[in-house]
DNA sequence: CTAACTTATATAGTTTGGTTATATAGTTAA
DNA sequence: TTAACTATATAACCAAACTATATAAGTTAG
């Protein structure tokens, strides 16, 4: 294989800038981990709230945190988990799954003029690239 | 074009992630800003501070406070702007390239086994999608 | 069956990177 | 040479992240 080194170098700054531009974005006040959280609740389901932590690649007490303010803000459920009663179910709930949609949406309209020109072939690679991506870091296989 | 939110979506929460790994990688304490700053100043060398601020998607403040810390470590380096004595002309110095590589070679063992079985069709792939992204989210154009 | 251990989540306390607002000093133009 | 503007620095603050620890439930050895 070529050397990995300039490789992930060049994605990950890529990636830092990226995350910093989404995070201006419509003076969004919500952390980018909103809406990791949320984008993993809604393609993989309820989970439990150290395995999302995991997944999320926070720490246990963040994740609490963070799920705190989902909960008030009822964009996820906590559903007692009837096999262990320590634990619960985190899903996502329609509102939830409104706001990743409108994210969605805000954020095409926010960075679309940055993207206005991509070429179809351009997206086809960012596409396949985000599935890479999201495939390497995904700890869903460790977890489980 | 293809409808671009699922795709900006996609990019920006595998972004998200990236950078929290990297961000553990090592247990480095060092902000991923250090790394972004340290690379532009690698590639489009000498900057002023607003300007860095700018390519680095940071306010000015934040950019002013992080280079105390650099130039303290003596990764970077003030040269006044002859032209302009309100500003600095930032440069990296040999410790900053230094550490940048030392950052990707640490980066590439931390996150190699996440990539280890990565085809050379894929490696294209992330790094057709990291130039394109760089492109994307470079700020230079406009500040120039 | 209960004591010891482990595991899942919650809480407390802290650190720090980021922000906005503003001050200071230098530049430019009338 | 004064007014307006620009480049950086400082101040004060916020919130998201962490570590360490508490609580409570499950598990297991004796």
């Amino acid at each position: 294989m070529a050397a990995l080194d300039p490789l992930l170098h060049d994605v990950i700054v890529a990636a830092h800038r990226l995350t910093r531009i989404a995070a201006h974005s419509a003076g969004s006040t919500t952390p980018a981990a909103v809406w990791s959280t949320l984008s993993i609740l809604s393609t993989d389901g309820p989970l439990r709230i150290g395995d999302l932590a995991k997944m999320s690649r926070v720490s246990q007490p963040s994740m609490t945190k963070l799920l705190q303010r989902l909960v008030e803000e009822e964009l996820v459920y906590r559903i007692a988990d009837v096999e262990d009663s320590r634990a619960w179910l985190i899903a996502i709930g329609p509102k939830g799954t409104a706001a990743l949609g409108a994210w969605r949406v805000e954020l095409s309209t926010q960075l679309g003029p940055l993207f206005a020109d991509l070429t179809t072939d351009e997206a086809e690679i960012l596409q396949r690239a985000a599935r890479i991506l999201t495939a390497r870091t995904d700890t869903k296989r460790k977890v489980a």
